[in-house]
Order: C-alpha cells, then sequence, then structure tokens
DNA sequence: CCCTGATTCGC
DNA sequence: GCGAATCAGG
C-alpha cells in the first residue's frame, strides 16, 4: 500500500477529527498504525499548534503548556473546495438496536461498519428473558459502565448498548470484553442464553 | 495488559 | 519517503 492522495486526505481528516493513529490505520487498512504516526509526523501535522514554527527554547521561558490529546478545538471546519468532490457520503451511524423501524435494508454499500466489532449487536433481551440473577449483576455493573461513545469502542471494549438510542441518555458499556467476545462478563451473560435456559423462562 | 503518540534508523 | 522497532508514557 502506498501514501495515494485519497488516502493521505483520509488521514489527515481522521486525525484532525481526533482519531487515534491506530483506529486510522484500520480504516485505511495495509498500515499499521507506526505507518500512520510515521507519515503523520512527515506531513508536519503531528501537533496541533496554533503557532507557526516553533523552536526549542533553550532557557526557562515558560511555554503555552499544550494539552496532550485531550481537547478537541474541532475549530469551524473550513469547508473549501467547490468543486472537489466528496466521495464521502454521511457516514451511516450504525444502530445497534436503534429505532428507525422503516423500510430497513441499507441502501448504502457501507464498506465498513464504523464499530470495529466484529459481531453485530444484539437486540436487548427482553426482561422476562432474563434470569434475575444475571439482572441484578448487569445492573449492578452498568452502574460501572464507563459510558463510552461508539468512537471509543474497540475490540476488547464491552459493546453492550446501554439508554435509549434516541435520546442522549444512551452510552455502551466499555467495560474490558471477555477474550474474543463482544461484551464484558456480565453481559456475555445476558447476550448468549442457551436456548433451554430461555424456553424455560419463557411465558 | 490494554492503549496512546514520538523517535530512530535501516531500507 | 517509508515504517518496524523501540521508547515513553496513561
Amino acid at each position: 500500500m502506498s501514501w495515494t492522495d485519497e488516502r493521505v486526505e483520509t488521514l489527515k481528516r481522521m486525525w484532525g477529527e481526533g482519531q487515534s493513529a491506530s483506529q486510522i490505520a484500520k480504516e485505511l487498512g495495509g498500515v499499521t498504525r507506526n505507518a500512520v504516526i510515521g507519515k503523520v509526523h512527515r506531513l508536519g501535522l503531528s501537533n496541533r499548534v496554533g503557532g507557526k514554527d516553533e523552536e526549542e527554547d533553550t532557557s526557562a521561558s515558560a511555554p503555552a503548556p499544550v494539552a496532550a490529546t485531550a481537547s478537541r478545538p474541532e475549530p469551524a471546519p473550513p469547508r473549501p473546495e467547490p468543486a472537489a468532490p466528496r466521495a464521502e457520503p454521511p457516514r451511516p451511524a450504525a444502530p445497534p438496536a436503534a429505532a428507525a423501524p422503516a423500510s430497513n435494508v441499507t441502501p448504502l454499500p457501507l464498506r465498513k461498519a464504523i464499530i470495529p466489532a466484529g459481531q453485530p449487536l444484539p437486540p436487548q433481551p427482553s426482561l422476562n428473558e432474563i434470569s434475575p440473577e444475571a439482572l441484578a449483576s448487569v445492573r449492578e455493573v452498568e452502574k460501572r459502565a464507563k459510558r463510552l461513545t461508539l468512537m471509543e469502542l474497540t475490540e476488547r471494549t464491552c459493546k453492550w448498548p446501554i439508554g435509549d438510542p434516541a435520546t442522549d441518555d444512551f452510552w455502551f458499556c466499555g467495560l474490558p470484553s471477555l477474550p474474543g467476545k463482544p461484551y464484558c462478563e456480565a453481559h456475555v451473560g445476558v447476550a448468549f442464553q442457551p436456548m433451554s435456559a430461555r424456553r424455560d423462562r419463557r411465558r
């Protein structure tokens, strides 16, 4: 893989959005995060500093403290080039157990899901299908959930959706997921149930 | 351990 | 220019 203009553009965009090098590498494919970081540096956009050239200070000149990975300034997106074909359609936010019962069937061939997850997100099981023990456990765990957003999920974070997707009261568990599983221990318990267990519990 | 970016240096 | 290896940290 080489750094085509398109790939560089994606790199710049994602880096500007505050995406991590590894996330960018996954998106691009064919490169490691090291390659991304290396390219970022070569492009000279490693640090988003306000001023231009910034030389080192040999003496004690209190420089403005630079926030590392914090604050995403996200200034007014300079949407220039009126002729540039933006081949990037609106990124469809993958609705897990979301609403939108409309005629589903995503028309867009969304290339790669935003969620770096392997498995699709299953619907929330009905409460009456969950064992009381597991339910209690889950509720306890959800108090400690890290409340991650979609973008913060990784292969090793629990992707169990919590809350109402239609409102702001929605996030993902985010606790450490079991190896090879998309959920943490507690949520695996309610996500993967033996058929027999579900039958017995059904009315 | 998981992750992050930064730097070096052989290619 | 490229990026794996390595470093330094959270």
